[in-house]
DNA sequence: GATGAATGAGCATTCATTCAT
DNA sequence: TATGAATGAATGCTCATTCAT
């Protein structure tokens, strides 16, 4: 569930759990106050000091990148383990709205998601792969349930991933708001192709 | 073009000229290399020295707001200047996408959309007030039209841009993926609602 | 009244106007707000634009200088007119206690006479001289007639006026503790000297 | 005797050197080239990075706060120290003299007494209040010894320390006015009180 | 002369990173 | 290994001083 970085020598145990405990502080501390925070109050907050920090991830960038990992991970985990879903099209949206929603008021998801893209280190790019993989899976499925129009392709499914969750961030506080522009971009998702829908579908 | 924030008393020209130069330094430096970017290399681009920079904005928040202000001016001019186009869906897809085109790299067009919402400053509330306004008219338009779905509201729309700048800017560098992407939201915004969609083509 | 600093050429009128406002103005300002109060408040106070300043008084020290020089000089001429009073010992205590009393919160005259005793520039040195010279008859005739003890000289004088500024500063909101401290140094001027205090009379 | 401000957790040997290096540093700074020279400077003096300096003392202001609190502690200690002595006018006096003597040229000591009557933080309060508990315990001694008037009270008493202070500073170069400036306030505080000295003492 | 915009050295403070304990 | 003290480059901002208008 938090296996060592570069599969790299095994930790001692007690490495391991302050490693976990680093990396979970990391991403309540960057998710709440932005990537600005400071690697200070990380350690603070997971109960260790700043060397431990330092010891785990070389660089604050490494950390960045290792929470990142993280929620990429999470949400391939989530994304395999509605692969075999019997409602395909519920599959698919349900994944994205948990994409959404989990973007929080500081919208870290969306940062971190764009640097997905970027493939900022192996690692990311391992996990990014993983999360491709899943993602076309539910993509595929939903398609040929007909719930998804057939000219999307997992690129621009990601990007609009993205976008969505700075759409949902900059909507936060208006939840209704975020509903409606969530709908609207749902239904371009379900629409048959603009202009000339002749649709596969049908 | 670029007249002084809020009326206040007449700068000498060249002060103008400099304050000028400025904002767009920071336009440009912000949006190439984020906000945290210094205030020195604003100073260093715009080609002025550091006071300078702080006797125009006398905080760095000030001059992001400023710059904030600048992009929603330019935004409000090209929605107004659109208002009487014949055309009324083509004016509000093209305003949609000249404003996703020029979120650049660095997506400062998404955060500073999204203070936009926030209302930092009376200032920005003023100009973001007048956006919203020409926004309205371009909506209803082409929702009269019949190119844009009429559940449609400016708060959503708004949301849905600063989402797809964000979009836009995670497929920077593949312009299909970009495109694609865009093309299925505007589909979502023309779709008559869903579920039901017997197409509007009909 | 305000006569040019170092009797130069003669300034136009609304040269020596400007002038003596800003003198004014920099005796307030640096009164109330100290003397790290910025030239531009003086500026503004004095209600000049800030080249101004810098045009009467070429650096903040030489305009910290000329404050000094205005105070002393208003000491002395106050001192000078005492000179003939015929109550001796009533001058003598009323001038001392009039220095004392318009040391204000912020210790500028503290500072400022201090400075005195430096002799920071030749001006300087020349009202302080005058300011020594006048004191110095005060004294004499308040020694003459019995009001004051006979060992005391001018400098000790003057580094007692500057610590009982210094004193009553200390005691600003404390008037009752003032005015104690006064009577104990002042009663420390009349004794005739401890010990062996055979009387002053004689 | 240099121990942590406020009993806080204790601080590892190298640290505790540290921050007793950095004060030290200030003080002799602050003494030398008034409150207004930079931290730099007294980080350059105690021989340790400037991050060191505001480890210990978050802000300049703290820092001067500490500088003042050591000094009242050093004085509130030899005061202390003095309590017993079986000459009380000797011990009064001497501490007077002590406390003059060791207000060195930029007058740091006066500005630091006077802020210890403003009681800027908690721990100036403390400490000040101790101060003056051993200040009271030397005044009462010596006016029970007849060595100083009895209508002297602790707070007038401290106002003079503090323009004595300042009037030492003035006459810093020239130790003979000094010596006389001091003698005769002390005669006032030994005087029977005026005018109808009647005294207590006879 | 008067003005105030421009300048840039200087300052307090932060923070990622290193290293002695 | 864990800790947290030490480091110093970097940043936002101020202000005395200069100079073009």
């Amino acid at each position: 569930m938090m296996p060592e970085p570069e599969a790299g020598k095994p930790l001692r145990a007690d490495a391991r759990r302050n490693r976990a405990r680093v990396l979970e502080a990391a991403g309540a501390v960057f998710a709440a106050r932005g990537v600005a925070a400071s690697t200070e109050e990380v350690a603070r907050e997971a109960g260790v000091g700043i060397g431990t920090v330092f010891r785990h991830f070389p660089t604050k960038e490494a950390l960045l990148a290792a929470v990142l990992v993280d929620v990429l991970r999470a949400l391939a985990d989530q994304a395999e383990a509605l692969a075999t879903a019997p409602d395909a099209g519920g599959a698919f949206f349900g994944f994205f709205t948990r994409v959404v929603e989990r973007s929080n008021t500081k919208n870290l998801y969306a940062d971190v998601l764009a640097e997905a893209g970027v493939d900022v280190t192996a690692a990311t790019a391992v996990i990014a792969r993983r999360l491709r993989a899943a993602l076309a899976v539910l993509l595929d499925r939903a398609q040929r349930a007909g719930e998804v129009r057939g000219d999307v392709r997992v690129p621009e499914l990601l990007a609009l991933m993205v976008g969505a969750s700075r759409t949902a961030g900059y909507a936060a506080n208006d939840p209704d708001v975020r509903v409606r522009a969530l709908a609207i971009l749902f239904d371009g998702l379900r629409a048959p192709g603009y202009p000339g829908a002749e649709g596969r579908s049908q």
